[in-house]
DNA sequence: TTTAAAATGAGAATGATTATCAAGTTGAGG
DNA sequence: CCTCAACTTGATAATCATTCTCATTTTAAA
């Protein structure tokens, strides 16, 4: 990866707003002093960061949402090879929500977790 | 919530394809036997049966990507009235991925826990 | 029945993101 | 310090998922 000054415009913006900002957000930021900064280059950049663990992208299941017959509680693996997304039991993380609440002291009222990697078949 | 084919014909599609789909995936099933469904009246009725509980909205923090500078691992809080998004130490779900991989035979790589409530300043 | 609320289809509109491409920048090797 | 290929950029078009608009049709309670 290249120096480029708009890269460190970027990664300065995020590194100055600990917000968990948006694409867009951190877009209206960033024009304030750099208005020459375009959000192609802006968005490029998020991703190159992201690509090289500079930064996180926080996101699910991107960039459309799944629909699920099932609400049980569960939660999801996707893997990364085929696509496919899997039920994972909750008893994986048994009372992280309460234990959630208790280190935040926020009231917490639905929890999603998503695994990531290969599936059995996508492992062979 | 009245009756309609239309709503029936997407639930009972949700429920014969236990794949997760995404509303395009189920668009194109119900498109084959069904082509007069039109896709406002699918994106309007899996919102309305995810907002009555009957199916679930598998997803993030859709629809933008927030980024992070903060590439410790751990996890994310969104308060649903403000829309702050803040950070939960990972000590709250020891062991998940461990657990999950046991539980599955999934080789997995990353994961992600969105908790959503409300945060201190909100519940007052 | 009557009738108001709910639901629909078709397509336009929006929002977030990615792609295109010509022009400018960077940096390793000579 | 040149050169040149690889890397970046800005501007804008294109795409993708989703939501909105609105005139028409359906539903269900009185």
């Amino acid at each position: 990866m290249n120096y480029s000054k708009q890269r460190e415009v970027v990664l300065d913006a995020l590194k100055e707003n600990v917000i968990h900002p948006t694409a867009e957000k951190l877009y209206s930021i960033i024009q304030i002093e750099y208005p020459q900064v375009s959000k192609a280059t802006l968005y490029r950049n998020l991703a190159q960061l992201a690509e090289a663990g500079i930064i996180k992208k926080i996101d699910g299941l991107e960039p459309s949402s799944h629909f699920d017959h099932n609400t049980h509680p569960h939660y999801h693996f996707i893997c990364e090879k085929c696509g496919r997304v899997y039920d994972v039991s909750c008893d994986v993380a048994k009372n992280v929500a309460e234990k959630a609440e208790e280190e935040t002291g926020f009231k917490i009222t639905s929890h999603e977790i998503v695994f990531k990697g290969l599936c059995k078949d996508c492992q062979k």
